[in-house]
DNA sequence: CTCCTTCGTCGAACCGGTTCGAGGGCGAGC
DNA sequence: GCTCGCCCTCGAACCGGTTCGACGAAGGAG
């Protein structure tokens, strides 16, 4: 049952059994193993509220992320089973909290009540209210993505700007002159969400470096949409020969898009992006992509994290990952005939 | 800081604060004012671990599924968003815990070490150690899925076997003989998961019935599994002109296959399945499948869980679901040249 | 033989809430 | 004017751990 009856059991103390439990003092190895015989016996394990009310620690870590409505992206949830197990290998267990909005009721549960030692935070925005409060609480976080100040913070991020800079190159190495960007859906860009933005920006810079015609979209984060919004592509700029997305869940649809227009891929159409690897196997022919390492990235958040919480004054730390471009199947050389 | 800080400041002891909070017993405007003044310049919350302590629950949900070594499906996945979302809208969070296996050290540490006040269960096998360990304690527990012998449990289900018998039917309605199965993979069928055997049962009794000739297979929970599936299907029995799927992330293989064997669906070749909605839209051909409404099975999911938190002696209580087949365009009549 | 350590154990206080029983103040009823 | 009862409020105990200071016994040094 309680510490106390374990006590009772073994003719010991309350202290005298958590001594023996936490090895915090030393005790006569006979009481030891008269205690773990009792603890055995009855099936004991310490309660988890009196430890963290005692000891000021829950060992839980707090997962922060947008709520469900709009459906989570693919690498979302890859980032929530990544960080869920690099937790465990830590004994940590993870809080999962939907809390998109500021200083929301969900949000302050966490933090105010104390129910974690830390938190992660995911979906960032460029200003992240959010982020601002952790940091003027000095509260042990770690972000999977970067707001727009983000020297002295603690995250671990995707180098956006320079993976659909290096998209936009390949396209252009491969004579597309008319491409489009496929961004993730208008609201969230308007929030400002970080990867929209820096995807967006580092699109744009190189298609000017380059010289490209470029059209830009936003479009919602299903098949539906991704449909609806090839169907736009190719009715505003017929020309149009490629396409670089940021919008995993759109893929299905801009696939049949393309084949509903009649346009073959990679033969009249190139298609590239920032996709995991897993999805960018789904379609077919697969997507030629820079392969989010969701995997990496949350055991990454973890471990900074509890560096953090071992250690409260360390200085801050990151890690920007650009990881390259996979040559899979969906971009090939522009058709002479179809390039303007 | 803590209540007795609340409780000087506003010049009342640390119980009236606590009545003044919970409204259990009556206290005067007054004091109520003065003390929700204190706490609103303080910013106070009630620290939950104490909370825990003193009344024996912890609002919080033990969501358990397994391990992510086998990536999550889109199916777990919407699983665990329609969770969170139900469980805060009862004022509850979410913790998550990655213990496929019987008595791990996760599952040990929810349950013994009272960090939940109660459980839902995924991936429910039809012997489960786990299943049948909390069942003995009678730890309030739902599951998604359920055993063999269910009827004294608490659980939401799908009908797999009424699912994979009426794709069956669809099937040989449009006058398919030869038809093939791809199950989850093998060692999920081998450990007595029920979704994979319910299922083929249902597949094969319908089969059966219908006097069609099949064939079944397993398959691994990602796109080259099932493209080498396929490929496998038409190397054992070339005539085979449909199948029908349980597995969700195979899909996407299972058309590069069918695609690169030169066969059309569905003109060639039909495919069928149980697959939430909005996966089945993602390939193209949109699939027409019996759609899991993993958002709804969240929900009751935790409905139920809540009133077995609330009403510890209620009657165990379950839902059998038994969606309908969505039609869209993956299907069609069995070619006559191919037919055999 | 005495003094001083060291080792093992114990009791008590504490973490921050909740809840019970008791008691003070005040108005109503007789 | 006294009593009864109600409304508020308070102090103390409790939830189940952890941790600190103290203390008795055993052992080594002088």
């Amino acid at each position: 049952m309680n510490i106390g009856e374990i006590a009772k059991r073994a003719g010991v103390s309350r202290s005298t059994v958590s001594y023996a439990l936490s090895g915090k003092r030393s005790v006569s190895e006979e009481t030891r193993r008269k205690i773990q015989r009792v603890i055995d016996e009855l099936g004991y394990r310490p309660n988890a509220s009196a430890r963290a009310l005692a000891n000021g620690r829950t060992s839980t870590l707090g997962l922060v992320f947008p709520p469900a409505g709009n459906h989570y992206t693919g690498m979302q949830l890859d980032f929530i089973g990544s960080v869920v197990e690099a937790a465990a290998a830590y004994d940590y267990d993870v809080l999962l909290s939907p809390s998109g909005m500021d200083s929301d009721r969900s949000f302050q549960r966490l933090l105010a009540e104390r129910r974690v030692d830390g938190a992660i935070l995911m979906e960032i925005r460029l200003q992240d209210d959010r982020v601002d409060h952790l940091v003027a609480e000095n509260f042990p976080a770690v972000c999977i993505g970067r707001t727009a100040r983000s020297d002295d913070d603690w995250w671990v991020g995707l180098d956006h700007t320079a993976l659909a800079a290096a998209c936009v190159h390949h396209l252009a190495d491969l004579g597309h002159r008319r491409i489009a960007f496929v961004n993730r859906p208008e609201h969230l860009l308007r929030a400002g969400y970080e990867s929209a933005h820096r995807g967006l920006d580092g699109f744009t810079k190189a298609a000017a470096e380059r010289g490209l015609t470029v059209r830009t979209y936003c479009c919602g984060d299903d098949a539906p949409s991704g449909q609806a919004c090839m169907e736009r592509i190719l009715h505003d700029d017929p020309a149009t020969t490629a396409l670089v997305t940021l919008n995993e869940a759109a893929l299905g649809g801009i696939y049949r898009g393309l084949a509903a227009a009649g346009r073959h891929v990679p033969r009249d159409f190139s298609v590239t992006g920032v996709v995991a690897a897993r999805w960018a196997e789904t379609v077919t022919p697969q997507l030629t992509a820079a392969d989010v390492p969701a995997e990496q990235m949350g055991r990454l958040a973890v471990e900074l994290l509890v560096e953090r919480l071992d250690h409260p004054d360390a200085a801050p730390r990151h890690h920007l990952l650009a990881p390259p471009i996979s040559l899979r199947a969906s971009t090939g050389p522009a058709h002479p005939g179809t390039a303007a």
